[in-house]
RNA sequence: CGCGGGAUAGAGCAGUAGGUAGCUCGUCGGGCUCAUAACCCGAAGGUCACAGGUUCGAGUCCUGUUCCCGCUACCA
């Protein structure tokens, strides 16, 4: 492994400007990159940690719509807020941009303008659906209708949730925008795609061959099942007025794909960073000695080990991401994070509600970072791992040896006496720690790395307790400066060990011992002598403070409030339909049955195919109810049917009626079921 | 359905050249009292999701099954 490259070129995936940063965003990027662009700076590499404000997408625009704002407002507010609490809690970008800088746009343009030169795109013209009265092209996701496959009036443009086929949005009943609720009409509209079929060898070559061992399993898996499953061409441009206007001709009123622009965002920030420290930006891209290695969540493992790449590939030049160690998610006390519905803890809130505690949420979420698969973020965790790690063992440690340097030297660093056996041993061990510590970092496991770097308060604490200097200061006296000494020298070698992972508290501890200069790791790998003999250390104070569990039942309670909220919300019923007659009503054939057989659909994640029992026939009905029924669970089940429904094939299987289901909040479907003593075949009415 | 990731002591996690199952926290017992009731030592606690198979030997390889997460929503 080692670290033989010339320079570094680190991101942090951007944040996307249409909410604040929480804990998840925290632990699955930022936290680990900065760890390593730390790490890296305490090596004395050459690193660039790059960063900014993803500020474009469809997103934005329906959301500032919706509000009635400018999208400006929406990206300036929360750029500025994910900017301030990125720099509070030390994540120490060398340049945080935003992909709406003009920098950016000039880069991103050019980038495509070369391509379009290049004949690297393809362009298509397709129809797609168009909503007059908000002017603008639908996304798929944003028309509902009536699904073709399984009559659910309610499908999205994209996928059924009834019946679960994907779809394509001109392919449903009835459209209806969901912007408007007009009906969209079809327009023709031309397009530019990146060929990604064309790159499938490279990238087989490239990650499948080249990066099977160094590559974490998830994302070498996730990019596999991509090719295994063959590129097809990607759109890069959108019918949108919001993000960079389509630079070539015939491109009028579109915009730029904002996956196609975002990682383009990464050299533009790099230009800007460049350009104000009088740098030259193109060695960090384009110089073969620089190692680049991109930081993300895995929803985006895609864009960055195949799209992203095959841009750079295209413009020739660029150099390739080295790793792209993306982490799994992190989940909030058993749910999901989710910014929509509120549930998350929100770094700014969380800055503002621990003052002065930026480490202890920078360590909880390194020591539980979904490094390989989802992981829960619990307010319990937190604490514990506060109380019985940071307190306990670094900070307590830490104190016990300023205390004693107070108590029996006025603060300052003995001579030591004659070494002994175990004293050496000890000396000999902290010299392992940074390597040790580096290595876990640059495999990238900093789960790992965080955990030796308390072996070394450990290491301090079971010293102290072998030696008991409390003692030997009456029975050895002599003994005692040897002692100190040592243990000032784990104290010294811990305030630069800890760095990368608890910087704050690094910057307090070399104030605690009087450090002007922050020791290099290479002088703890080689060097008994950190804190000399007669050098005075500073006044004592506590390094980390026990939280109690008054504060952390606050929390719980934020959040329980949270859930209440999401609850009510969800609560809203939909109108009342028009009315009918009661001739509309007697249509409906609506019998008691029983369900007597129940198997899975082949090929499909909710159905079930059913015989029900009805009087005089058993019919096969298809129910859209595997997520919230075994098939084992539903037979015996009564329930009501609508048997005189127009059949219909659905994956293959004929359904001949269909059954009256509700949901429940949990969106758990429940049988809308007779009362005890139903017969099999009467009618309802 | 498919594809990818995961399933290991009460909790969170290690454990890929297959060879007596480890770490942290928690629990219990002991020691110490310099220290933020902190620290140090020791112990208990696991049929390594389930079922088969390969092997002298499998958490580790193969097959099948189950459950969780993602691929799919403004979210890493």
């Amino acid at each position: 492994m080692a670290l033989t490259a010339k320079r570094y070129t680190v991101t942090a995936a951007l944040p996307y400007t249409n909410g604040p940063i929480h804990i998840g965003h925290l632990a699955g990027v930022y936290v680990p990159a900065d760890i390593y662009v730390r790490y890296l700076r305490s090596q004395n590499k050459d690193v660039a940690f790059i960063c900014g404000s993803d500020e474009h997408g469809v997103a934005i625009s329906i959301r500032a719509k919706k509000e009635e704002v400018s999208p400006k407002e929406i990206i300036d507010k929360y750029d500025a807020m994910i900017r301030t609490s990125f720099d509070q809690l030390g994540i120490s970008f060398d340049n945080y941009s935003r992909t709406s800088a003009e920098i950016h746009h000039k880069t991103a343009a050019e980038f495509f303008k070369n391509m379009h030169v290049d004949g690297k795109f393809i362009e298509e013209t397709t129809e797609q659906l168009f909503d007059e009265e908000a002017q603008q092209f639908l996304a798929d996701r944003f028309v509902t209708g009536t699904c073709p496959k399984c009559d659910h009036p309610e499908a999205y443009g994209d996928q059924c949730e009834q019946c679960g086929s994907s779809l394509s949005a001109t392919e449903l009943i009835n459209p209806k925008s969901t912007l408007s609720g007009s009906v969209p009409q079809l327009k023709a509209t031309k397009h530019w795609f990146l060929p990604l079929d064309q790159y499938e060898g490279f990238i087989r070559e490239w990650i499948l061959e080249g990066h099977k061992n160094d590559w974490k399993p998830n994302v070498y898996g996730q990019v596999k099942s991509w090719v295994d499953d063959g590129l097809k061409p990607r759109a890069v441009t959108r019918d949108l007025d919001w993000g960079i206007p389509v630079p070539v001709a015939g491109g009028e009123g579109k915009v730029l794909y904002v996956w196609f622009d975002a990682p383009i965002g990464y050299i533009s920030s790099t230009k800007e960073w460049a350009a104000r420290e009088g740098k030259d930006w193109e060695p960090y891209w384009k110089d073969k000695d620089t190692e680049l290695v991109h930081f993300i969540g895995k929803d985006n493992i895609v864009f960055h080990c195949i799209i992203f790449p095959a841009i750079l590939k295209a413009s020739k030049e660029y150099i390739l991401p080295k790793n792209v160690p993306a982490n799994e998610f992190l989940n909030l006390e058993g749910n999901k994070i989710s910014t929509s519905k509120n549930w998350a803890v929100w770094l700014h809130e969380y800055l503002e509600e621990f003052p002065g505690q930026e480490d202890v949420l920078r360590y909880v979420l390194t020591a539980n970072a979904p490094e390989t698969k989802d992981n829960d973020f619990t307010w319990k965790d937190f604490q514990t791992r506060n109380n019985s790690e940071l307190v306990a063992i670094f900070g307590n440690f830490i104190n016990r040896a300023v205390v004693l340097t107070h108590k029996y030297y006025s603060g300052q660093v003995p001579q030591s006496g004659q070494i002994l056996s175990q004293d050496q041993a000890v000396l000999d061990e902290i010299k392992c720690f940074p390597s040790r510590v580096g290595k876990s970092i640059e495999k990238y496991r900093f789960r790992e790395a965080s955990q030796e770097m308390l072996n070394l308060a450990r290491l301090g604490n079971k010293y102290l307790a072998d030696e008991e200097p409390w003692k030997r200061i009456k029975d050895q006296p002599e003994r005692v400066p040897t002692i100190m000494h040592v243990a000032l020298q784990i104290a010294a070698a811990l305030s630069s060990i800890c760095e990368p992972f608890l910087p704050h508290s690094a910057q307090k501890l070399r104030g605690i011992l009087n450090i002007d200069s922050p020791l290099t790791w290479e002088t703890i790998a080689n060097e008994s002598t950190l804190l000399k003999a007669q050098h005075i250390i500073g006044e004592q104070t506590l390094l980390f403070s026990k939280i109690e569990d008054d504060v952390i039942a606050k929390q719980l309670e934020k959040l329980s409030k949270k859930k209440e909220e999401n609850e009510q919300q969800e609560v809203e019923l939909p109108p009342i339909k028009e009315t009918i007659t009661f001739d509309d009503f007697s249509k409906l054939d609506l019998r008691v049955g029983t369900i007597t057989a129940a198997e899975k659909v082949k090929k499909a994640k909710k159905l079930l195919q059913l015989q029900v029992e009805l009087g005089n026939e058993t019919r096969t009905i298809v129910s859209g109810i595997a997520e919230s029924f075994s098939p084992e669970k539903v037979v015996g089940q009564q329930v009501t049917v609508l048997t005189n429904l127009a059949p219909r094939t659905i994956r293959g299987v004929e359904s001949q009626g269909m059954l009256l289901m509700s949901e429940n909040t949990e969106g758990k479907m429940v049988f809308i079921s007779p009362d005890k003593g139903g017969e099999n075949g009467f009618l309802i009415h």
